[in-house]
DNA sequence: TAATTTTTGTGATTTGAATCAAATAGAGTA
DNA sequence: TACTCTATTTGATTCAAATCACAAAAATTA
Protein backbone atom coordinates (compact mmCIF):
# COMPACT_ATOMS: atom_id res chain seq x y z
CA UNK A 1 0.00 0.00 0.00
CA UNK A 2 1.21 3.29 -0.97
CA UNK A 3 -0.47 4.72 2.27
CA UNK A 4 1.43 2.31 4.72
CA UNK A 5 5.01 3.56 2.62
CA UNK A 6 4.04 7.30 3.69
CA UNK A 7 3.31 6.66 6.37
CA UNK A 8 6.37 4.54 7.17
CA UNK A 9 8.21 7.32 6.55
CA UNK A 10 6.87 9.27 8.99
CA UNK A 11 6.84 7.14 12.08
CA UNK A 12 8.66 3.34 12.51
CA UNK A 13 6.32 0.62 13.17
CA UNK A 14 7.05 -2.23 13.83
CA UNK A 15 5.71 -5.76 11.78
CA UNK A 16 3.24 -6.57 14.80
CA UNK A 17 1.87 -2.80 14.69
CA UNK A 18 1.79 -2.98 10.73
CA UNK A 19 -0.19 -6.27 10.83
CA UNK A 20 -2.62 -4.71 13.61
CA UNK A 21 -3.56 -1.63 11.24
CA UNK A 22 -3.34 -3.95 8.10
CA UNK A 23 -6.08 -6.13 9.97
CA UNK A 24 -9.07 -3.40 10.65
CA UNK A 25 -8.41 -2.39 6.59
CA UNK A 26 -10.50 -3.02 3.61
CA UNK A 27 -10.06 -2.20 0.13
CA UNK A 28 -12.96 0.03 -1.48
CA UNK A 29 -12.73 1.08 -5.16
CA UNK A 30 -15.03 3.77 -6.12
CA UNK A 31 -15.60 4.45 -10.26
CA UNK A 32 -16.23 7.71 -11.16
CA UNK A 33 -18.33 10.00 -9.60
CA UNK A 34 -19.44 7.30 -7.29
CA UNK A 35 -20.35 8.65 -4.02
CA UNK A 36 -18.41 7.57 -0.89
CA UNK A 37 -20.71 9.90 1.43
CA UNK A 38 -24.04 11.49 0.67
CA UNK A 39 -25.37 14.10 2.66
CA UNK A 40 -27.52 12.96 5.24
CA UNK A 41 -25.82 9.87 5.80
CA UNK A 42 -23.26 9.54 9.48
CA UNK A 43 -19.80 8.84 8.66
CA UNK A 44 -18.55 6.09 10.55
CA UNK A 45 -14.92 5.42 8.78
CA UNK A 46 -11.65 6.93 7.62
CA UNK A 47 -10.02 6.16 4.55
CA UNK A 48 -6.90 6.92 2.37
CA UNK A 49 -6.79 7.70 -1.27
CA UNK A 50 -4.80 4.61 -2.80
CA UNK A 51 -5.19 5.80 -6.36
CA UNK A 52 -7.57 8.35 -7.68
CA UNK A 53 -9.20 11.60 -6.58
CA UNK A 54 -12.17 12.61 -4.56
CA UNK A 55 -14.65 16.03 -3.76
CA UNK A 56 -16.42 16.87 -1.32
CA UNK A 57 -19.25 19.39 -1.94
CA UNK A 58 -21.91 20.71 -1.01
CA UNK A 59 -25.01 20.92 -2.82
CA UNK A 60 -26.99 23.93 -2.89
CA UNK A 61 -30.54 24.49 -4.86
CA UNK A 62 -29.03 25.48 -7.93
CA UNK A 63 -25.76 24.77 -8.10
CA UNK A 64 -22.65 22.56 -5.85
CA UNK A 65 -19.57 23.83 -4.15
CA UNK A 66 -16.53 22.17 -3.77
CA UNK A 67 -15.47 22.24 -0.22
CA UNK A 68 -11.98 20.47 -1.02
CA UNK A 69 -9.68 18.26 -3.30
CA UNK A 70 -7.88 14.84 -2.42
CA UNK A 71 -5.13 13.36 -4.42
CA UNK A 72 -3.28 10.05 -3.63
CA UNK A 73 -2.78 9.75 0.25
CA UNK A 74 -5.23 12.01 0.71
CA UNK A 75 -8.01 11.39 4.01
CA UNK A 76 -11.07 10.94 3.29
CA UNK A 77 -13.57 11.74 5.83
CA UNK A 78 -16.56 13.93 7.03
CA UNK A 79 -15.02 14.91 10.45
CA UNK A 80 -17.54 16.83 11.54
CA UNK A 81 -19.88 13.95 11.11
CA UNK A 82 -17.70 11.70 12.53
CA UNK A 83 -16.91 13.33 15.57
CA UNK A 84 -20.64 15.11 15.81
CA UNK A 85 -22.28 11.68 15.17
CA UNK A 86 -24.87 13.77 13.15
CA UNK A 87 -25.63 13.33 9.61
CA UNK A 88 -22.76 14.92 7.24
CA UNK A 89 -23.73 17.90 5.33
CA UNK A 90 -21.51 17.72 2.24
CA UNK A 91 -21.39 14.40 -0.22
CA UNK A 92 -18.31 12.94 -0.80
CA UNK A 93 -17.29 11.89 -4.37
CA UNK A 94 -14.95 9.98 -6.72
CA UNK A 95 -13.69 12.40 -9.15
CA UNK A 96 -12.05 9.36 -11.04
CA UNK A 97 -11.28 5.64 -11.03
CA UNK A 98 -10.73 5.33 -7.05
CA UNK A 99 -8.96 3.12 -4.90
CA UNK A 100 -9.60 3.31 -0.85
CA UNK A 101 -7.70 1.87 2.17
CA UNK A 102 -10.74 2.08 4.14
CA UNK A 103 -10.99 1.58 8.33
CA UNK A 104 -13.92 2.09 10.38
CA UNK A 105 -13.60 4.65 13.31
CA UNK A 106 -14.68 2.55 15.86
CA UNK A 107 -12.15 -0.29 15.28
CA UNK A 108 -9.87 2.35 14.58
CA UNK A 109 -10.05 3.69 18.39
CA UNK A 110 -9.60 0.18 19.85
CA UNK A 111 -6.15 -0.73 17.64
CA UNK A 112 -5.11 3.20 18.96
CA UNK A 113 -5.91 2.23 22.61
CA UNK A 114 -3.78 -1.07 22.06
CA UNK A 115 -0.73 0.11 20.05
CA UNK A 116 0.52 4.07 21.11
CA UNK A 117 2.39 4.25 17.82
CA UNK A 118 -1.14 4.63 16.10
CA UNK A 119 -2.89 6.95 18.11
CA UNK A 120 0.25 8.98 17.56
CA UNK A 121 -0.28 9.02 14.18
CA UNK A 122 -4.07 9.61 14.62
CA UNK A 123 -3.03 12.62 16.52
CA UNK A 124 -1.09 13.92 14.02
CA UNK A 125 -3.26 13.47 11.20
CA UNK A 126 -6.09 15.42 13.36
CA UNK A 127 -3.54 18.21 14.20
CA UNK A 128 -2.47 18.62 10.05
CA UNK A 129 -6.38 18.81 9.54
CA UNK A 130 -6.60 22.22 12.02
CA UNK A 131 -3.31 23.52 11.03
CA UNK A 132 -4.85 23.07 7.01
CA UNK A 133 -8.43 24.59 8.48
CA UNK A 134 -6.46 27.35 9.88
CA UNK A 135 -4.56 27.88 6.20
CA UNK A 136 -7.92 27.75 4.20
CA UNK A 137 -9.55 30.25 6.93
CA UNK A 138 -6.81 33.04 6.10
CA UNK A 139 -6.66 32.16 2.70
CA UNK A 140 -10.52 33.41 2.28
CA UNK A 141 -9.61 36.56 5.24
CA UNK A 142 -6.79 37.86 3.69
CA UNK A 143 -6.55 37.26 0.32
CA UNK A 144 -9.20 38.43 -3.02
CA UNK A 145 -10.05 35.26 -5.40
CA UNK A 146 -7.55 36.19 -7.61
CA UNK A 147 -4.81 36.08 -5.11
CA UNK A 148 -6.19 32.80 -4.32
CA UNK A 149 -6.06 31.63 -7.64
CA UNK A 150 -2.68 32.02 -8.34
CA UNK A 151 -1.81 30.56 -4.92
CA UNK A 152 -3.52 27.84 -5.64
CA UNK A 153 -1.78 27.19 -8.98
CA UNK A 154 1.57 28.03 -7.06
CA UNK A 155 0.70 25.22 -4.46
CA UNK A 156 -0.95 22.57 -6.28
CA UNK A 157 -0.51 23.29 -10.46
CA UNK A 158 -1.14 19.04 -10.70
CA UNK A 159 -5.11 20.23 -9.39
CA UNK A 160 -5.77 21.51 -12.73
CA UNK A 161 -4.65 18.91 -14.70
CA UNK A 162 -6.57 16.88 -12.73
CA UNK A 163 -9.77 18.51 -11.59
CA UNK A 164 -12.67 20.19 -13.63
CA UNK A 165 -12.16 24.00 -13.98
CA UNK A 166 -15.79 24.44 -12.39
CA UNK A 167 -15.08 22.60 -9.34
CA UNK A 168 -12.08 24.67 -8.66
CA UNK A 169 -13.69 27.68 -9.49
CA UNK A 170 -16.51 26.68 -6.54
CA UNK A 171 -13.46 25.65 -4.42
CA UNK A 172 -12.20 28.89 -4.83
CA UNK A 173 -15.16 30.98 -4.40
CA UNK A 174 -15.51 32.35 -8.28
CA UNK A 175 -17.55 31.56 -10.69
CA UNK A 176 -16.26 29.29 -13.51
CA UNK A 177 -16.85 32.70 -15.74
CA UNK A 178 -14.00 34.26 -13.27
CA UNK A 179 -11.62 31.82 -13.13
CA UNK A 180 -11.31 31.09 -16.48
CA UNK A 181 -10.89 34.95 -16.81
CA UNK A 182 -7.47 34.59 -14.62
CA UNK A 183 -6.66 31.53 -17.18
CA UNK A 184 -6.39 33.97 -19.51
CA UNK A 185 -4.90 36.30 -17.94
CA UNK A 186 -1.96 33.79 -16.73
CA UNK A 187 -0.94 32.52 -20.35
CA UNK A 188 -0.65 35.64 -22.38
CA UNK B 1 -13.10 28.12 38.21
CA UNK B 2 -15.85 28.69 35.98
CA UNK B 3 -13.93 26.49 33.53
CA UNK B 4 -13.63 23.38 35.54
CA UNK B 5 -17.59 24.28 36.35
CA UNK B 6 -18.07 23.50 32.94
CA UNK B 7 -16.11 20.90 32.13
CA UNK B 8 -17.60 18.70 35.15
CA UNK B 9 -21.05 18.87 33.58
CA UNK B 10 -19.06 17.23 30.15
CA UNK B 11 -17.02 14.74 32.22
CA UNK B 12 -16.74 13.90 35.76
CA UNK B 13 -13.27 13.88 37.27
CA UNK B 14 -12.78 12.88 40.67
CA UNK B 15 -11.00 15.03 43.26
CA UNK B 16 -7.31 13.60 42.08
CA UNK B 17 -8.02 13.98 39.03
CA UNK B 18 -9.36 17.49 39.44
CA UNK B 19 -6.24 18.41 41.81
CA UNK B 20 -3.56 16.93 39.58
CA UNK B 21 -5.31 19.03 36.46
CA UNK B 22 -5.57 22.53 39.03
CA UNK B 23 -1.62 21.49 39.76
CA UNK B 24 -0.80 22.78 36.39
CA UNK B 25 -2.39 25.46 35.69
CA UNK B 26 -1.67 29.67 36.58
CA UNK B 27 -3.84 32.59 36.11
CA UNK B 28 -2.81 35.01 33.64
CA UNK B 29 -4.79 38.51 33.55
CA UNK B 30 -4.37 40.85 30.66
CA UNK B 31 -5.26 44.18 30.53
CA UNK B 32 -7.12 45.56 28.01
CA UNK B 33 -5.53 45.69 24.12
CA UNK B 34 -2.83 43.37 26.27
CA UNK B 35 -1.19 40.74 24.11
CA UNK B 36 -1.31 36.94 24.66
CA UNK B 37 0.77 35.83 21.82
CA UNK B 38 2.44 37.77 19.21
CA UNK B 39 3.10 37.10 15.33
CA UNK B 40 6.17 35.56 15.29
CA UNK B 41 6.10 34.04 18.87
CA UNK B 42 5.91 30.39 19.52
CA UNK B 43 2.93 28.88 21.25
CA UNK B 44 3.68 26.87 23.90
CA UNK B 45 0.82 26.82 26.14
CA UNK B 46 -3.31 26.84 25.97
CA UNK B 47 -5.34 28.91 28.13
CA UNK B 48 -8.84 28.97 29.12
CA UNK B 49 -10.97 32.71 29.55
CA UNK B 50 -11.94 33.11 32.93
CA UNK B 51 -13.52 36.14 32.44
CA UNK B 52 -13.26 38.75 29.60
CA UNK B 53 -12.80 38.68 25.98
CA UNK B 54 -10.09 37.55 23.34
CA UNK B 55 -9.63 38.47 19.56
CA UNK B 56 -7.12 36.95 17.05
CA UNK B 57 -5.94 38.72 14.08
CA UNK B 58 -3.68 39.32 11.21
CA UNK B 59 -1.70 42.01 10.69
CA UNK B 60 -0.93 43.52 7.31
CA UNK B 61 0.36 46.10 5.83
CA UNK B 62 -2.32 48.61 6.39
CA UNK B 63 -5.02 46.87 7.98
CA UNK B 64 -6.08 43.96 10.74
CA UNK B 65 -8.04 41.54 9.89
CA UNK B 66 -9.85 39.41 12.75
CA UNK B 67 -9.30 36.03 12.53
CA UNK B 68 -11.86 35.00 15.66
CA UNK B 69 -13.16 36.48 18.70
CA UNK B 70 -13.54 34.17 22.19
CA UNK B 71 -15.62 35.26 25.61
CA UNK B 72 -15.83 33.56 28.51
CA UNK B 73 -14.86 29.26 28.45
CA UNK B 74 -13.49 30.05 25.22
CA UNK B 75 -10.15 28.60 24.33
CA UNK B 76 -6.94 30.21 23.52
CA UNK B 77 -4.73 28.86 21.50
CA UNK B 78 -2.56 29.14 18.44
CA UNK B 79 -2.90 25.79 17.15
CA UNK B 80 -1.02 25.97 14.07
CA UNK B 81 1.56 27.23 15.85
CA UNK B 82 1.57 24.76 19.03
CA UNK B 83 1.42 21.27 16.54
CA UNK B 84 3.87 22.90 14.20
CA UNK B 85 5.81 24.30 16.59
CA UNK B 86 6.49 27.14 14.17
CA UNK B 87 5.84 30.83 15.01
CA UNK B 88 2.55 31.83 15.49
CA UNK B 89 1.00 33.84 11.89
CA UNK B 90 -1.46 35.67 14.20
CA UNK B 91 -1.40 38.09 16.92
CA UNK B 92 -3.83 37.08 20.18
CA UNK B 93 -4.82 39.95 22.30
CA UNK B 94 -7.50 40.73 25.25
CA UNK B 95 -10.21 42.96 23.95
CA UNK B 96 -10.94 43.98 28.13
CA UNK B 97 -9.46 43.24 31.18
CA UNK B 98 -9.29 39.52 30.96
CA UNK B 99 -8.21 36.47 33.51
CA UNK B 100 -6.78 33.23 31.85
CA UNK B 101 -6.52 29.80 33.09
CA UNK B 102 -3.21 29.14 31.62
CA UNK B 103 -1.44 25.84 31.38
CA UNK B 104 1.67 24.62 29.78
CA UNK B 105 1.57 22.05 26.73
CA UNK B 106 3.89 20.35 28.01
CA UNK B 107 2.85 19.64 31.38
CA UNK B 108 -0.46 18.96 29.72
CA UNK B 109 0.86 15.91 27.61
CA UNK B 110 2.09 14.39 30.52
CA UNK B 111 -1.08 15.43 32.58
CA UNK B 112 -3.06 13.18 29.20
CA UNK B 113 -0.80 10.19 29.83
CA UNK B 114 -1.15 9.90 33.45
CA UNK B 115 -4.99 10.63 33.66
CA UNK B 116 -7.14 9.35 30.29
CA UNK B 117 -9.67 11.60 31.80
CA UNK B 118 -7.87 14.53 30.43
CA UNK B 119 -6.90 13.08 27.55
CA UNK B 120 -10.34 12.31 26.47
CA UNK B 121 -11.35 15.97 27.23
CA UNK B 122 -8.23 17.17 25.26
CA UNK B 123 -9.43 15.04 22.08
CA UNK B 124 -13.28 16.01 22.79
CA UNK B 125 -11.97 19.98 22.15
CA UNK B 126 -9.56 18.98 19.40
CA UNK B 127 -12.87 17.75 17.34
CA UNK B 128 -14.40 20.76 18.35
CA UNK B 129 -12.42 23.19 16.99
CA UNK B 130 -12.37 21.23 13.43
CA UNK B 131 -16.24 20.88 13.51
CA UNK B 132 -16.11 24.86 14.49
CA UNK B 133 -13.39 25.33 11.43
CA UNK B 134 -15.37 23.38 8.96
CA UNK B 135 -18.51 25.86 10.08
CA UNK B 136 -16.33 28.63 9.33
CA UNK B 137 -15.00 27.26 5.77
CA UNK B 138 -18.67 27.06 4.77
CA UNK B 139 -19.93 30.02 5.64
CA UNK B 140 -17.42 31.87 3.60
CA UNK B 141 -18.04 28.78 0.63
CA UNK B 142 -22.09 28.90 0.86
CA UNK B 143 -22.80 32.46 2.25
CA UNK B 144 -22.74 36.11 0.92
CA UNK B 145 -20.95 38.77 3.08
CA UNK B 146 -25.23 39.55 4.23
CA UNK B 147 -25.49 35.81 5.01
CA UNK B 148 -22.67 35.68 7.16
CA UNK B 149 -24.16 39.30 8.99
CA UNK B 150 -27.61 38.14 9.58
CA UNK B 151 -26.39 34.20 10.80
CA UNK B 152 -23.53 36.33 13.53
CA UNK B 153 -26.58 38.19 14.68
CA UNK B 154 -28.95 35.48 14.91
CA UNK B 155 -26.14 32.83 16.47
CA UNK B 156 -24.07 35.72 18.77
CA UNK B 157 -26.07 38.85 19.52
CA UNK B 158 -24.16 39.77 22.49
CA UNK B 159 -20.95 39.67 20.27
CA UNK B 160 -22.04 43.05 19.25
CA UNK B 161 -22.52 44.50 22.63
CA UNK B 162 -18.42 43.39 23.39
CA UNK B 163 -16.46 43.55 20.33
CA UNK B 164 -15.77 46.92 18.36
CA UNK B 165 -17.59 46.79 15.33
CA UNK B 166 -14.60 47.40 12.73
CA UNK B 167 -13.29 43.88 14.28
CA UNK B 168 -16.43 42.28 13.60
CA UNK B 169 -16.49 43.66 9.74
CA UNK B 170 -13.06 42.18 9.20
CA UNK B 171 -14.16 38.77 10.89
CA UNK B 172 -16.80 38.63 8.50
CA UNK B 173 -14.77 39.34 5.53
CA UNK B 174 -16.21 43.12 4.82
CA UNK B 175 -15.74 46.93 5.56
CA UNK B 176 -16.99 48.69 8.69
CA UNK B 177 -19.00 50.53 5.83
CA UNK B 178 -20.68 47.26 4.68
CA UNK B 179 -21.45 46.12 8.54
CA UNK B 180 -22.74 49.53 9.05
CA UNK B 181 -25.22 49.50 6.03
CA UNK B 182 -26.42 46.16 7.03
CA UNK B 183 -26.92 46.90 10.89
CA UNK B 184 -29.18 50.34 9.39
CA UNK B 185 -31.10 47.49 7.72
CA UNK B 186 -31.87 45.56 10.22
CA UNK B 187 -32.63 48.62 12.60
CA UNK B 188 -35.62 50.23 10.04
C1' DT C 1 -15.87 69.96 31.73
C1' DA C 2 -13.78 70.77 27.31
C1' DA C 3 -10.51 68.93 24.02
C1' DT C 4 -8.74 65.21 21.52
C1' DT C 5 -8.83 60.88 19.53
C1' DT C 6 -11.11 56.96 17.93
C1' DT C 7 -15.05 54.70 16.17
C1' DT C 8 -19.17 54.54 13.55
C1' DG C 9 -22.37 56.18 10.04
C1' DT C 10 -23.75 58.20 5.51
C1' DG C 11 -23.53 59.66 0.77
C1' DA C 12 -21.20 59.62 -3.91
C1' DT C 13 -18.40 57.08 -6.94
C1' DT C 14 -15.70 53.29 -8.61
C1' DT C 15 -14.72 48.65 -9.39
C1' DG C 16 -14.34 43.66 -9.43
C1' DA C 17 -16.94 39.86 -9.83
C1' DA C 18 -21.66 37.94 -10.86
C1' DT C 19 -25.01 37.34 -14.13
C1' DC C 20 -26.78 36.73 -18.66
C1' DA C 21 -26.17 35.12 -23.29
C1' DA C 22 -23.87 32.86 -26.85
C1' DA C 23 -20.02 30.63 -29.01
C1' DT C 24 -16.41 27.24 -28.94
C1' DA C 25 -14.01 23.28 -27.41
C1' DG C 26 -13.84 18.77 -25.69
C1' DA C 27 -15.49 14.25 -24.05
C1' DG C 28 -18.35 10.45 -24.46
C1' DT C 29 -21.41 7.67 -27.20
C1' DA C 30 -23.97 5.58 -31.06
C1' DT D 1 -17.18 9.42 -38.04
C1' DA D 2 -20.92 12.16 -36.79
C1' DC D 3 -23.83 13.30 -32.98
C1' DT D 4 -24.84 14.53 -28.27
C1' DC D 5 -23.83 16.31 -24.15
C1' DT D 6 -20.93 18.75 -21.01
C1' DA D 7 -17.28 21.98 -19.93
C1' DT D 8 -14.98 26.11 -20.97
C1' DT D 9 -14.36 30.60 -22.96
C1' DT D 10 -15.73 35.19 -24.32
C1' DG D 11 -18.41 39.44 -24.53
C1' DA D 12 -22.05 42.64 -22.68
C1' DT D 13 -24.42 44.10 -18.75
C1' DT D 14 -25.66 44.39 -13.92
C1' DC D 15 -24.85 44.63 -9.20
C1' DA D 16 -22.87 44.30 -4.59
C1' DA D 17 -19.32 45.74 -2.05
C1' DA D 18 -15.03 48.63 -1.90
C1' DT D 19 -13.24 52.99 -1.89
C1' DC D 20 -13.22 57.83 -1.05
C1' DA D 21 -14.69 61.74 1.52
C1' DC D 22 -16.66 63.59 5.21
C1' DA D 23 -20.03 63.99 9.24
C1' DA D 24 -21.60 62.40 13.63
C1' DA D 25 -21.09 59.92 17.76
C1' DA D 26 -18.60 57.88 21.36
C1' DA D 27 -14.72 57.08 24.11
C1' DT D 28 -10.39 58.90 26.17
C1' DT D 29 -7.69 62.17 28.05
C1' DA D 30 -6.34 66.57 29.79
Amino acid sequence: MRVLFNIERLIKPSTAEINALKSITSVRFLKKNEHFLFEGDLCQSIAFIEKGSIRYYYQMEDRQICKDFLLENGLVCSFSSLFSNEPSTIYIQAMEETELIEMPYEAMQTLCEDYPIWNKLAQIIIQEQIIRAEKRESAFLKDSPEKRFFSLIEEHPTIFKRVPLQYIASYLGMTRETLSRYRRKLHQ
